[in-house]
DNA sequence: TACTCGTGGTA
DNA sequence: TTACCAAGAGT
């Protein structure tokens, strides 16, 4: 053994990743889903259920969320056991239904192991829900397992730490190997949220504060004089509108709803009856009877805006009905309708008391 | 690889 | 107001 060693091409930075530890350990976010600073270890269902609501989701629109789940469904076992309209409807309004199914799909599969989570990263990739990231950042946070966790944050981080200025996606490898280099043995999950941390404090996507930043004077970008251009991103494409329809069927004071097929657009939810939303605009009326309109609801979707004229009829002016549950209207609210119906939920409210 | 899949906040 | 953006996964 040398007394200094020589760096390698593979050596791993400790500087940077120690840096941005001190800067954790002193302004750490205090987010409902972390542990206080020195407490116990974390809970890995509580890890788990955070990563997952976390995913494109803003950790403001996630803290009442977390807490509602955590609250009803104190462990795994328990959200396994759950009803599926019961959590489908608890995960109303967040978005990503696909994330609500494969969250009681991962909780079942959990629970037929003995109810334990796996502590690898391989194995828990291979659970419904869990992608690279995820499977990542529960190693990493729950198992204390050293892991390259990259998620939009760290991507921005490491694009501009390093300059590395080929636009994503083909960025994607160089960057995790970045990562990778930063990435140390230990206090893995500390390492990661730090990271996260500093990406949605600090090194944010517009206007990045980088004489706050604990890593200035590592970061490339800030050398070269423009961080806030990085990580450069393809254009995006054109979103179109379309027109759909939404059919309220009143009777006894309770509404017709009916569930969504599993997959595809907000697949296994509680929703209004309508037409598909083609985008032929000439939506043929399903059922026959005296539909009067009940106004528009706009709603933007990731990648279609959706104009839904609001449909109006009392059921006994209908000769079939689609299979559904008649809901009471005062109780609208907790149906656990997906945005677009809740606002068209509302707008009928409204028209019927006028 | 490219596309689908929600929502609300921000500049 | 429009466009971008957020702790991505599945196909």
């Amino acid at each position: 053994m040398q007394a200094s060693a020589q760096p390698t091409p593979n050596s791993q930075d400790t500087q940077i990743a120690g840096k941005l530890l001190d800067w954790y350990d002193a302004n750490a976010r205090r987010l409902p889903w972390r542990s206080p600073p020195g407490e116990t270890a974390p809970d890995p269902y509580r890890v788990w259920l955070s990563e997952v609501m976390l995913q494109q989701t803003t950790t403001a629109a996630v803290a009442p969320y977390f807490t509602k789940f955590t609250t009803r469904w104190p462990t795994v076992t328990d959200l396994a056991a759950a009803d599926d309209a019961d959590v489908m409807a608890a995960w109303a309004g967040l978005g990503y239904y696909a994330r609500a199914r494969n969250l009681l799909a991962c909780a079942r599969a959990v629970a037929a192991m003995g109810g334990s989570f796996p502590d690898t990263e391989d194995a828990l990739r291979t659970l419904p829900g869990l992608g690279a990231y995820t499977a990542a950042a529960v190693a990493a946070i729950a198992f204390e397992r050293r892991a390259v966790v990259v998620d939009a944050n760290v991507e921005r981080v490491v694009a501009r730490l390093f300059a590395i200025k080929q636009p994503l996606p083909a960025a994607r490898p160089a960057i995790r190997t970045a990562a990778d280099s930063i990435t140390p043995d230990s206090r893995a999950g500390d390492f990661a949220q730090a990271m996260m941390d500093l990406g949605a404090t600090i090194c944010t996507a517009r206007s990045p504060r980088c004489m706050l930043c604990p890593l200035r004077a590592d970061c490339r970008a800030y050398a070269q004089g423009a961080p806030e251009r990085l990580p450069v991103k393809a254009a995006k494409k054109p979103k179109p509108t379309r027109q759909g329809r939404a059919y309220w069927v009143e009777r006894d004071g309770k509404v017709l709803l009916v569930q969504r097929a599993g997959k595809g657009m907000l697949g296994g939810m509680r929703a209004l009856p309508d037409d598909g939303w083609s985008a032929r605009g000439d939506g043929d009326v399903p059922l026959p009877g005296e539909w009067h309109p009940g106004g528009v609801v706009r709603h933007s979707f990731t990648h279609f805006d959706l104009e839904l004229q609001l449909m109006l009829c009392a059921a006994n002016e209908l000769t079939s009905l689609p299979v559904g549950e008649w809901w009471p209207v005062d109780q609208i609210e907790a149906a656990g309708l997906p945005t677009v119906f809740a606002k068209a939920g509302r707008l009928a409210v409204a028209e019927r008391n006028t």
